[in-house]
DNA sequence: TGAATATATGACCGAACGGTCAAAAACTGT
DNA sequence: ACAGTTTTTGACCGTTCGGTCATATATTCA
């Protein structure tokens, strides 16, 4: 599904890739849909153990720091795949957002997880002065996560990490910095 | 194609909603990746049209102003709409760009076309001192294209215009503008 | 070990998929 | 008016779709 798109990924490909028969797909969920919503969960789970890595990694000092790092590791891991996939909850978001409405409220709910993930290390960062505080540290993160689904459309659109890198600099660098450090 | 997604769409179904037999569909079409292709063209067509009508207004002076019209449209039409279907090449982009070269290929030229209609009245507002400076025009309209497309995500995602006064607030009238005028 | 329960199988369902094609209808230029 | 060309038709092609179900195989507990 993260791949070929919900639509275009069939049940008997599933099951078989799966190693499992047909019907046994049909054991362990109830329908497609079904299986969409648990696919949702599995990504959004994988997500925040891979940011989590980066956020709580005591070895970095600086909140911004760790932003940075967990950014670059998706960078780097998005070039090493030939930016294809991107971010499974912004396909979803598209190709499912206005049929499916059990999926898009999962989206919407991750969506707003990882903002709140990310204006942890953004409140910290503006305590320490590295980050502007005229606003607040949630929707600042709001921005960040949707300046970044934006990023990783434009990746796909042009299989190149650029898109990603001015990300980094037009969003983190930059904006998110403020006027205070230009 | 637009609101149901391109795979989700069947060519018996288009062609019926045309007023066209099966087979009349094919005599214009050599495929439905074909029509994927024109479908493609003919959004973005629409898109520029809409767009220019705005960047070219005579009776709004201000370039920067001419920008914020734009967009101001367009999230009318979406709260109108009730937040769905979005942007078609952002859209194709995550479901056909890793498998249909053609498309991606198209959706890539038009995002390029976008931000260079976008860095005219950018460049604009730079000389006129009503936008910042120390970034090229293209550079910061690209960014501009990309966290709308971001926004949009959003957008779909939340069931809300607020992604896209975010977009507003943060890319145009924050980032943009720049460290002179905050 | 054996009855009861849960899970896996794969042939099968009707429907829809993208695509084809001989025949019919609609145009074209003379 | 008519031959020649182009376009349209809709039945039909094989394939795949999501989903079902009687049957068989594991698993569980006594």
């Amino acid at each position: 599904m993260h791949d070929r798109g919900y639509h275009a990924a069939g049940v008997t490909d599933i099951a078989a890739d799966a190693g499992v028969a047909k019907g046994g797909f049909y054991s362990q969920f109830a329908s497609k849909d079904d299986l969409g919503v648990a696919v949702v969960d599995k990504f959004a789970d994988r997500m925040f153990a891979a940011l989590h890595e980066h956020l709580d990694d005591p070895r970095e000092p600086s909140p911004l720091r760790r932003l940075h790092r967990y950014f670059a590791a998706r960078i780097a891991h998005h070039e090493a795949q030939g930016f294809v996939r991107g971010c499974l909850l912004g396909n979803f978001a598209l190709e499912l957002g206005d049929h499916s409405e059990p999926v898009r409220q999962r989206v919407e709910h991750y969506f707003e997880e990882l903002a709140r993930a990310l204006a942890e290390p953004i409140r910290a960062a503006q305590a320490a002065g590295e980050v502007r505080d005229d606003r607040g540290a949630l929707p600042l993160a709001r921005f960040v996560v949707t300046a970044w689904e934006g990023a990783l459309l434009a990746m796909r659109a042009r299989k190149s990490a650029a898109p990603l890198r001015e990300f980094v600099a037009m969003t983190l660098d930059d904006f998110l910095v403020g006027a205070a450090r230009r």
